[in-house]
Parts: structure tokens; C-alpha cells; sequence
DNA sequence: GAAACGACTTAGTAGATGGTAG
DNA sequence: CTACCATCTACTAAGTCGTTTC
């Protein structure tokens, strides 16, 4: 924690003082009154040789440590749910530490406290064996609804907001809320056109609730922004989304890089990960725009009259479920179905294929704004790779030469051996080719996918009987493109699809 | 009717895990 | 066998959106 980048943060710094102090004795707070005078060295120093004992245990420590581990998950790792034995997503309270939140967070740093049995209500049902509390505790609440999922809350004391223990994403329960988004996003597909031909006729009402409407419902169906509900100032980073723009959050260019009519976005969006973003709009939508703008300043609302309930209320009226993230889902998987097209062949090799599959979903990690932190060590592992593939052409180069002199000796000798030499020079060959490929197409899906994260648009956008239809028909194993995780918890869509399967 | 609340999905990252080259 | 590195998993923050409250 002591090298971590948080501890140069001025508001970290003070809103750990802060409630650190609250912590204190007397004493200690008359004595500790300077941050910067403090020397964590010592507890530091203990830290990492904790993480470096870890790392050195011997293997049956380790195994030994696996197996406890095991039995807390087998013991409070699963649940009974009408009458099923389902995993637990996250069973563990959150332990107490300093709060981290993203970007320029106003409560960084404070002081995130422990739970206590006090501070936590029970969900099951009233038949069921209620979970005893730790010796001389006791729960805030048991109660039986099951109306909700959740088996486990307590209020978090940084937001005070609720956190919640739920099942595992492989459960019967998630796994049909996850197929329900999808067919509601199957339904859109049936219904884009019509809502499409509405909105851009909305772009010219003279209702303004009604053109600002239309544009955000541009922007959130062209560009897969998200709905952007408003935030509680100082409370959260400051991020937006769609209908929570700003002024300056947009630059209209009437011309840019020989496009017309080029609206360029620059903002923070979720996570506080930058949105940049220089997208030519029809000639309706930079009007209203500029509209939208008169007499108005930085800092004030880009869609003065809208927000996402107006939004969402409109949504629904066109269709039953529809809401502003159905258009992110559904443009989502739409994007991976029409690239899984045009990108793959059925005739290519396995590794082609997958590089396709990996582009296709590069495409819709996009197209969702889906970043990450290029990896500490990206230069060095690309250096490495190149350097694994230059010593893999050399010894290709080498084995094809080897080829030849066998050959040559096959002819003049003529005999049975040198002939098997031939057969196994070719062999070896063909090896070093094959894994020449690899490394190549390993190397071009690493440099492309430097900040780029494909497993959020995997696990939450992607509607999973796409990938496993285009399994099926590129023969391709499933195991190639899902992990054992995500095999679990698209179980329903690797049961039930056929390769016919359309979006 | 807007602010607050509650429940749920979506998100990036840190650290654990495990496979592989040397 | 070990060190390295890519991949996987756990974690928890930060959104969305419907409901409740005032």
C-alpha cells in the first residue's frame, strides 16, 4: 500500500489523517498530529516479508493452506435455493481498510470500517437452519423475504450505501435473469428500425424535452454511451454519462479531418475512464447540438431538460423492458455476430479463427469504451515474444535446410534410413511452422489488445449462444473461447444452442 | 415530482494460480 | 526444479433503474 500511487494523493492523504485521528487515544492524538512525520517503514518492512514467507512456503504448506481454504468454501461457499444446492458469489463480509475509490474520488482514503455481526441482516428462508452468529453477538436482523436474491446485507459506512451477498453468476437464478437481457435485447433487434425511424423524427419537434430526447437516444444507439444518471456532487468522482453531458464534455466541428459535421467527445465516463471520441453525426443532430448550447457555459447541462428517467419512461412506452442499457447490450452483440461474419472462414486454420473471434470481440470492447491499464511489463513481453519468434524462424530456417540435405542424401544414397530422415525433417518443419503461426498471431493479439479489455463485453454484453453457434460451425472447442468459469456461467447457452442460433 | 433508497448489473485491478521454458 | 509470465479469480467500486418516501 505504502508504494502505491494513492499515497501521493492530497485527498487520500488528508481523509486517512482524518479518521485515523478519530481512531486515536489521547495520547496518541496529541502526539501524531503531522501525516508527513509519520514513518510506516517498520509495518511496511513486516508486510512484505509476510507476502515473501507466503511465496516461499514449501509445497505442503501451500497444500495445506489450499485445503483449509477449501473447507471454508465447502462449508460457507454454497446455499440451498428451492431445494438446489447453489455456489455463493461472494460469501466473505469485506474486511476493513482504507477506501479506494477511482479517479479523483472526494472520499478516498477514509477509513472503511469492520463489520460486526450487529451491522448484518440474514435473508433466508423461515424453515431454513439460521446461520448462528460468532459467540456473544448477535445479527441486526433476520428476516424472510424472498422477494430479493440476497442472502446477506450490511451498510458500507464510506456511501452508506448496501452491499449484499449473492449467488455465484453458474446459478439457475443469474443464469435466467442473464438470458431474460438477452431475448429483451433479441426484441430490439425486431423493433431498431421502427425506433430509429422515430427518433430521427423526433430531431425535428418542437417539443426541446423532445429533441434532446432524440439526440441522447442518437448517441446512446450509435455509440453505446451509457444512460448517465446524476450523481450527488462530492460525493463520487465527477463522471458522466449520456444524459449527464456537460458543456464541456463536446466540441463541434463544422469540419474536421474532411468530415462534416464532426461533434468530438472528451469526458470521463464509469471508473472515470476517459471517453475521447471525434464522430461525424448527420447534419439534424449538429444543429440541435448547437442549439442545445446557446447561452449556455462550461459546467452547465448539455441536455438541460432530460434525465434518464424521462428517458427510460419514453423507452419503455416503445417497448416493454426497453430501457437506455438494452441499446448497449444489443448494439453489442449485433457488432459480434456481423464480424464473427465477415472476419472468419470456416477454412482457416484453428489459430486464424481465434484471432478473428478475438478481433470481432476487440471490435465490441470498442465500440463499449471497455479500456485497461496496459500491463507493467507490456514492452518487455512484447520484446520477449519477438525475440521467441526471431529464434523460431531461425530454427525453421535451420530445419528446412536439414530438409534439403536429407533429400540430397535420400537421392544419392537411396537406401530405406535416409528416407526416414526425410520424413522426419519434414516433420520437424511442419512443427516449427506451426508454432511460428502461434507466436505470430499471439504477438499480433497481444499488440492489439494492448488497452483494450475484452472480458467485461465477454461476460456482460455478448450474448453467449452467438459465441457458441459460431463454435459449432467453425468447429471450433468451446474451451477455446470460454474459460471454465465462463463455461459455468453460460452453461444455459451452451446446453440449449443449436448452430443455426441468430441474434 | 424529486430526492432517497434498494437491488441488481457492470467494471477494472490486484493478487493467486498454474503452465512452461530454461 | 524454479523463475517467469500469462491467465484466472476474487474483490469491491461504480454504474443502472425501479420503488419508496417526503
Amino acid at each position: 500500500m505504502l508504494d502505491h500511487e494513492y499515497t501521493t494523493k492530497v485527498v487520500f492523504r488528508e481523509n486517512f489523517f482524518k479518521d485515523w485521528r478519530k481512531e486515536m487515544t489521547h495520547e496518541e492524538r496529541s502526539l501524531i498530529q503531522d501525516l508527513d512525520k509519520c514513518d510506516f517503514g517498520e509495518i511496511h518492512a513486516m508486510h512484505k516479508a509476510k507476502t515473501e514467507a507466503r511465496k516461499n512456503m514449501s509445497k505442503e504448506e501451500k497444500q495445506a493452506l489450499k485445503e483449509a481454504n477449501q473447507k471454508i468454501v465447502d462449508e460457507y461457499g454454497y446455499c440451498l435455493l428451492d431445494h438446489h444446492k447453489e455456489r455463493i458469489g461472494n460469501f466473505k463480509i469485506e474486511p476493513p481498510g482504507l477506501f479506494r475509490g477511482r479517479g479523483e474520488h472526494p472520499k478516498q482514503g477514509m477509513l472503511k470500517k469492520r463489520i460486526q455481526p450487529e451491522d448484518v441482516i440474514i435473508n433466508c428462508s423461515k424453515d431454513s437452519r439460521i446461520p448462528v452468529p460468532p459467540a456473544g453477538h448477535h445479527w441486526k436482523e433476520v428476516r424472510h423475504d424472498n422477494s430479493v436474491t440476497w442472502l446477506v446485507s450490511w451498510t458500507e459506512n464510506i456511501q452508506g450505501s448496501n452491499k449484499y451477498i449473492m449467488l455465484n453468476a453458474n446459478s439457475k437464478l443469474k443464469g435466467e435473469k442473464d438470458w431474460e437481457k438477452y431475448e429483451v435485447a433479441r426484441k430490439l433487434k425486431s423493433r431498431v428500425d421502427d425506433i430509429r425511424y422515430q427518433y430521427l423524427q423526433d430531431l425535428k419537434s418542437k417539443q426541446m424535452v423532445t429533441r434532446q430526447r432524440a439526440v441522447a437516444l442518437y448517441f446512446i444507439d450509435k455509440l453505446a454511451l451509457r444512460a448517465g444518471n446524476e450523481k450527488e456532487e462530492g460525493e463520487t468522482a465527477d463522471t458522466v454519462g449520456c444524459c449527464s453531458l456537460r458543456v464541456e464534455h463536446i466540441t463541434l466541428h463544422e469540419q474536421l479531418d474532411g468530415n462534416e459535421c464532426v461533434v468530438e467527445f472528451d469526458f470521463l465516463g464509469k471508473d472515470c475512464i476517459r471517453y475521447y471520441n471525434k464522430v461525424p453525426v448527420i447534419k439534424k443532430v449538429f444543429k440541435n447540438l448547437k442549439l442545445f448550447l446557446e447561452n449556455k457555459q462550461p459546467g452547465d447541462e448539455l441536455f438541460d431538460r432530460l434525465n434518464t428517467n424521462v428517458l427510460n419512461k419514453h423507452l419503455s412506452s416503445l417497448m416493454p423492458g426497453l430501457t437506455a442499457k438494452v441499446f448497449r447490450t444489443y448494439n453489442a452483440s449485433i457488432t459480434l455476430q456481423q464480424q464473427l461474419k465477415e472476419l472468419t472462414n470456416s477454412q482457416s486454420h484453428l489459430l486464424a479463427k481465434l484471432l478473428s473471434y478475438n478481433r470481432a470481440n476487440r471490435a465490441v470492447a470498442i465500440l463499449c469504451n471497455h479500456q485497461r491499464a496496459p500491463p507493467k511489463t507490456f514492452e518487455q513481453s512484447m520484446a520477449n515474444l519477438q525475440a521467441k519468434i526471431d529464434a523460431r524462424k531461425e530454427q525453421l530456417a535451420l530445419a528446412k535446410t536439414e530438409l534439403k540435405q536429407a533429400k540430397k542424401e535420400a537421392k544419392t544414397k537411396g537406401n530405406s534410413d535416409p528416407k526416414l530422415l526425410v520424413e522426419r525433417k519434414k516433420a520437424a518443419v511442419k512443427r516449427c511452422e506451426e508454432q511460428l503461426l502461434k507466436l505470430e498471431v499471439q504477438a499480433t493479439d497481444r499488440e492489439e489488445n494492448k488497452q483494450i479489455a475484452l472480458g467485461t463485453s465477454k461476460l456482460n454484453y455478448l450474448d453467449p449462444r452467438i459465441s457458441v453457434a459460431w463454435c459449432k460451425n467453425m468447429e471450433v472447442p468451446i474451451e477455446k473461447i470460454y474459460n471454465k468459469t465462463q463455461r459455468e456461467k453460460f452453461a444455459w447457452a451452451i446446453d440449449m444452442t443449436e448452430a443455426d442460433f441468430e441474434f
